[in-house]
RNA sequence: GAUUGCGUAGCUCAGUCGGUAGAGCAGCGGCCUUUUAAGCCGUAGGUCCUGGGUUCAAGUCCCAGCGCAAUCACCA
């Protein structure tokens, strides 16, 4: 046995056998009569103080980094727990878990650049799915009234700390619901899977609550998007970050209901010309947020329709302070926030409002600034659907390479009679790093997105 | 896609003004004999990310490329 234990290296796996016993500093051992090597490690651990730390190796080299920083390993044993959290209370409320299909032969069901493949026997182009939506909606015209769906969703665009191009959504649709319950129904989800995770890793990791800069035992905000428009030029300078900006006590819910006055204000508001910089800059805040705004105006510029326009008022002027705009009453913490009512133009599947047409059922759920949930009352009128579609088309004519392909299946599904129904889609890795207080993605995905690396070595 | 920063031993990191490539840990060889990362002595270990350039001389300065990160843009 001897000469065998001078060929252990640290990181060995062996097989030991003898009793359990204790140890005269009251640690258990094995006292062994029996020894084997099971496994040899050949590379070296890394350094037992400071473990692995460069972050390209970590993610490159997850092995090491999981069995050498217990930390990540944590947040990876979280992970399962949240997804496990998710479905128990789904299932708890007699959701059906679904699983469709990830190829898909059409775009649809979010505004995205899909992954394209292709199938040899059929010869067709098919598109990694960038959400389940129309499937799950086809399930409700099937009748399953509850149904859920966790699973990959793939979309062809940047990497960044909270973008991944595969990444795990949840989606559940609810018939017989709309987009209120839908908000109700979210706030119980996210407590319910914060209150599990809680009971399991406190102890563990007391700093993903302690040191939360957002709170979900209180009820999340509830804002329409114009509304929160309107509020946010009302109160710049009222809290720290929040700079004053080019609308400052221009903009009236009238206005955002008044597409000619709306964009001529716009153009108004936001033409900064350059010999007026520094004046313009102090105003603002400094020579930071004049550029700031100077980029709003190109997007607000190559808006088409009073929708969009009035989508990316709220994306430039409200949804960066969102943190800021919304906080606990004690102002510790930040709220959760449902902004609400996105125009019809901006939202191709969602339910028209009853008493306001332009705009849509539809939620946007913003923690700590981050966007979780994405949800609505589902549009089940189907020459309405075959309208917005056609919409889509038009947006694609004009080079829109996200727009949503038309889909003649699903609104022949639709002329079947879909119940009204209530839909949600969660980001699960941006939960993940809410409730585990990771800044970025890739510290929640196991094997993150990454350039290929030159390893040396055979399988050229 | 843009900007900024980073890239040195298996790991964590130093490296000054451009002048012989360094430490700790891990490894290996001894010694010691019991711990809350690290007992002592010794020893070995390098494509300084890659390729050019400047220079008598480049880890160091310049250019290009690759990779990673952050921010922005696009999006979820």
């Amino acid at each position: 046995m001897r000469p065998q234990l001078e060929l252990l290296d640290l990181g060995d796996h062996v097989a030991v056998h003898g009793p359990m016993i204790r140890t005269r500093t009251g640690d258990g051992a094995v006292r062994a009569d029996g020894y084997r090597h099971v496994g040899k490690a050949i590379m070296p651990p890394p350094d037992k103080w400071h473990g692995l730390t460069d972050v390209e190796k970590r993610y490159r080299e997850r092995y090491v980094d999981l069995f050498s920083n217990p930390d990540v390993a944590r947040v990876f044993h979280a992970r399962s727990k949240i997804v496990r959290a998710l479905r128990a209370f789904l299932d708890g409320l007699g959701f059906l878990e679904v699983e469709t299909p990830l190829l898909h032969p059409l775009r649809g069901g979010a505004t995205a650049k899909p992954f394209e493949t292709h199938h040899n026997e059929l010869d067709m182009k098919l598109y990694l799915r960038i959400a389940p939506e129309l499937y799950l909606k086809r399930l409700l015209v099937g009748g399953f009234d509850r149904v859920y769906e966790i699973g990959r969703a793939f979309r062809n665009e940047g990497v960044s700390t909270r973008h991944n191009p595969e990444f795990t959504i949840l989606e559940f649709y609810l018939a017989y619901a709309n987009h209120e319950d839908l908000m109700d129904l979210t706030e119980a989800m996210f407590r319910s899977v914060d209150a599990a995770l809680r009971a399991e890793m406190y102890a563990r990791s007391p700093g993903w609550w302690d040191d939360r800069a957002f709170a979900l035992d209180v009820p999340f905000a509830r804002v329409d998007m114009r509304d929160a428009i309107v509020e946010r030029t009302q109160r710049s300078g009222s809290a720290p970050g929040l700079f004053p900006t080019p609308f400052d006590g221009a903009l009236t819910r009238a206005l955002l209901a008044d597409p000619q006055g709306l964009e001529q204000a716009i153009t108004r508001l936001l033409d900064l010309p350059p010999a007026r910089k520094d004046e313009d800059a102090a105003r603002l805040g400094g020579p930071e947020r004049l550029q700031y705004w100077r980029d709003a105006r190109k997007l607000l510029a190559k808006c088409h329709h009073h929708g969009e326009r009035v989508f990316v008022l709220y994306e430039v002027l409200v949804e960066p302070d969102l943190p800021r705009l919304y906080r606990t009453a004690d102002g510790l913490r930040s709220l959760p926030v449902f902004v609400t009512h996105h125009p019809f133009e901006m939202s191709p599947l969602a339910r028209k409002d009853d008493v306001d047409p332009t705009v849509t059922q539809r939620y946007e759920l913003f923690i700590e600034g981050r966007e979780v949930a994405n949800a609505f009352s589902e549009l089940n009128d189907p020459d309405d659907q075959e309208q917005r579609f056609l919409g889509q088309l038009d947006r694609r004519t004009r080079g829109d390479d996200e727009a949503m392909d038309f889909d003649a299946d699903y609104i022949r599904a639709l002329r079947h009679g879909m119940p009204p129904a209530g839909g949600f889609g969660l980001g699960v890795d941006r939960l993940v790093m809410l409730l585990c207080g990771q800044p970025s993605i890739r510290d929640v995905l196991l094997f993150p997105a990454m350039r290929p690396e030159a390893v040396s070595g055979h399988g050229e």
